[in-house]
DNA sequence: TCTGGGGTCCTAGGACCC
DNA sequence: TCTGGGGTCCTAGGACCC
């Protein structure tokens, strides 16, 4: 048996936990500052009664409901109080999986009272953090994680090989992971509603629609030992950051200042994960609703220096078949990532780069992160658009 | 003058090698 | 008158998750 955790409504809950202005309010946290540039974050019990959802435009939030109370997301306090539940789950001393920033699974096989575990569970997370946990019970782990969104907020759900084909014939299938879009609808013109009704498919049904994924699906839905094949705590595979401008810009000096600027927070990025990367993105989107282009290239050397990526960024560009007039969104990442290679040759040059770079992170930690930062990022400012 | 930002995984097709 | 079969690596693009 699974044991899923999942919080309520993370990142709200938190935001009221540290301001009690907030409490019982409609609460909406955004993925930026600009509270009217932004969509739903996470949504506060409150909000989310009004219809509220995450995902959905903040502008829209507003009109439904004009006094919602809007905060900035801040991932650090976020990612900070996910790191203490997960300590504060380890003192059950149960093999323990940190699923995403507000899921945690626990291997209950053979506990003597999963219930009971439930409610200490709830009731120690709540007394610690002053926020609330939902939790599913069920033979595996997607089959708990469904269980734990079916009695939100703190509810705790038990899946039994007794109630489980009424629980299952009662939940619409794009509840279930994974078929919350396309794959779902799918499956809905296959004449197939409930998540039952994909459950009692054979596993050749599946695969046939989905391909390689169909088959993980199966053998998901009907695993009993699933906790051995959970992934492991993993390192990036990627790292990246991408910014919406406030309206489409066709000015190439200000989009390579926007360039140069993500390729600067990667890189860092990178220098603080101890990482070098080999493969380089950008991917560039015009007006709204528009083409992307989008454009990937490897180099034999691994780099984490700003400077570089900006300049392979630009490689890329130039490379593009699809040269956008326009642009509204633009995003660096980088993958193929490895360790640096202190044993290779280094050339006096970089290692002087590297000095630099090294000396450059550790005034901005002491000062800020504006403190030194490349001119051209001046030009990223959206006064110097004309 | 409506729609963010961080990711992962999979597939198809091309280039290239032996 | 002719061109198999196996493999790897890379890129573009799609689907999905939180």
């Amino acid at each position: 048996m699974i044991l899923h955790i999942d919080m309520d409504a993370f990142f709200a809950s938190i935001e009221q936990a540290i301001n009690p202005r907030l409490k019982n309010k409609p609460l909406i946290v955004g993925s930026r500052a600009n509270r009217l540039h932004t969509v739903v974050c996470a949504a506060s019990y409150e909000a989310k009664r009004l219809g509220i959802k995450s995902g959905m435009p903040t502008q829209e939030a507003f009109r439904i409901c004009p006094h919602l109370e809007f905060v900035p997301a801040e991932q650090g306090k976020y990612i900070w109080t996910s790191e203490q539940i997960l300590e504060l789950l380890k003192r059950w001393e149960l093999r323990l999986n940190y699923a995403s920033i507000d899921e945690f699974q626990m291997d209950i096989e053979n506990h003597p009272d999963p219930l009971k575990l439930a409610c200490d569970i709830q009731e120690r997370i709540k007394g610690t953090f002053a926020i609330t946990a939902s939790i599913g019970i069920a033979p595996n782990c997607i089959l708990a994680k469904l269980a734990s969104k079916i009695n939100k907020p703190c509810g705790i759900t038990v899946l039994t090989p007794d109630n489980l084909m009424s629980y299952l014939q009662k939940i619409p299938l794009n509840k279930l992971c994974g078929l919350n879009g396309i794959t779902g609808e799918l499956f809905v013109t296959k004449g197939m509603r409930s998540c039952l009704d994909l459950y009692q498919k054979p596993s050749y049904f599946l695969k046939n629609l989905m391909g390689k994924n169909g088959l993980t699906l199966y053998q998901a839905l009907h695993a009993t030992e699933s906790f051995a094949n959970l992934p492991k705590e993993s390192k990036p595979k990627s790292i990246g950051h991408s910014y919406t401008l406030p309206r489409a810009s066709k000015t190439p000096q200000f989009i390579m200042a926007w360039i140069r600027l993500l390729a600067e927070m990667v890189a860092r990025r990178l220098r603080e994960n101890n990482l070098e990367s080999k493969t380089t993105h950008l991917w560039l989107s015009g007006p709204l609703g528009s083409k992307n282009s989008q454009g990937q290239m490897t180099w034999q050397n691994a780099t984490n220096d700003g400077q570089e990526i900006y300049l392979r960024c630009l490689r890329i560009k130039l490379k593009s078949k699809n040269q956008l007039p326009m642009i509204r969104a633009l995003g660096v990442s980088c993958s193929n990532l490895n360790q640096p290679q202190y044993d290779s040759p280094l050339f006096l040059e970089a290692k002087r780069r590297e000095g630099l770079l090294e000396a450059i992170d550790k005034i901005n930690y002491k000062f800020g992160d504006d403190t030194i930062y490349p001119a051209i990022i001046t030009l990223a400012s959206h006064k110097h658009e004309p």
